[in-house]
DNA sequence: TAATATTGTTAGATTAATCTAACAAATAAA
DNA sequence: TTTATTTGTTAGATTAATCTAACAATATTA
């Protein structure tokens, strides 16, 4: 059984190689993502290694191996089911959820997982949009597109967020914007690359930084 | 904040001081309860004086103070709603929820605590007869009396169990039993303290060991 | 390519929670 | 009241996860 430590580490290195726009894990960016020193990861490192689930040579490349990525594909599943849970049952609102989750990810029991699953009625995305992987470890890949990628008299639909800290979400509710909401993109100002949103009549505009943290279809 | 030990530490003071037929809590008793020897107790102990959650002096009498208590309730609290929410809303049965429970209940959030609660609508007690404490740390003290007082030709109600343990709860099961089942006790063994009960129509013999770990009214 | 900057590694220290082994105090038994 | 037993304590070691500081390898840039 892995420790709540360990599982952290799984967790980040596979957010790091498959997730966002990441290109490959270092011991630094490990470092900054898990708020640990670099000496550390690398100590980590070892021992992942020494139980097959990271593949590591010095100097080289990190990567999970199948067993290391089955495992931190199944946290993030219990996560994502656990927000879903928060969210839809408890009432928790968007920006709220993730902290907790963080929490709840590490408790062991397959059975809990199971029955939470069906309680919530097999879900298949969880509230910031991002899928919920099945039992068997498969994740539905969606969204590689952001409101960046709009262009100018366009129109989408935010299906998800890239980041999920509480200031972002807070900050995308106070803009008016919700998942599943309609966007048009009314200008996009060439010089600062700000871009001028309608969201239900109202108009606003946000930074690119924004616009790269809103996944569309 | 208090590590996931120190939090079992004082739920283990909790139980050993308050709750069943244990007179004072030790550093043997506590190391047994906690699976731990009593050197590592001792050293616990003086951490959690020096956090100002145990009255201890050395070679004297261990206790929780008015804010270790608290504390130890809260974790009771939230161990019990969470059993509750397993029991009720997942279907899991009665020996399977406390295990689980032992995780959730180190989870920090007290939105989570009150929502919870709400969502399971204020219950009183958990799967086992236990009373949940309120957000006060108020609890419903009841069931003095197990199955071994009630004389034999006398009847009674199953409100509650004292021991939690899966093998004991699917022994219960097993007889027949169940929360507010009504039990007539038909006789008792002089000689080894056997006792018939009738539950349901159905006849069966329990220990006095088992009849100790009933709590009727 | 040589100099500089970045990234990764090692060695040694620290803290929390545990252990074993030796010892001390309190309690029970003879 | 001695002796024996149980219970509690201390000292020193161990393991996991972390740190800092020094160093080594790789990558960038001039």
């Amino acid at each position: 059984m892995l420790s709540y430590t360990e599982e952290n580490y799984l967790k980040a290195l596979l957010k790091l190689t498959m997730d966002s726009g990441y290109k490959e894990a270092g011991t630094n960016g490990l470092a900054s993502l898990l708020a640990v020193k670099p000496a550390t990861v690398n100590n980590m490192l070892k021992k992942l290694k020494e139980k097959s689930l990271v593949d590591y040579e010095k100097y080289g490349k990190i990567a999970l191996t199948a067993k290391g990525k089955k495992m931190a594909i199944d946290i993030i599943r219990k996560h994502r089911l656990w927000e879903t849970f928060l969210y839809q049952k408890l009432g928790f609102s968007w920006d709220e959820v993730h902290e907790v989750a963080e929490q709840l990810e590490h408790i062991q029991s397959d059975k809990l997982v199971d029955k939470l699953d069906k309680f919530l009625g097999f879900p298949e995305f969880d509230p910031h949009g991002d899928p919920i992987p099945n039992k068997k470890g498969e994740i539905k890949v969606r969204h590689k597109k952001t409101l960046m990628d709009v262009p100018a008299g366009g129109s989408c639909k935010m299906v998800a967020v890239k980041d999920n800290s509480s200031t972002f979400l807070q900050y995308v509710v106070k803009v008016g914007l919700g998942l599943n909401d309609q966007i048009k993109v009314v200008a996009v100002q060439p010089y600062d690359a700000l871009v001028e949103i309608e969201v239900n009549g109202i108009r606003s505009s946000v930074s690119s930084k924004f616009a790269e943290n809103i996944f569309v279809v």
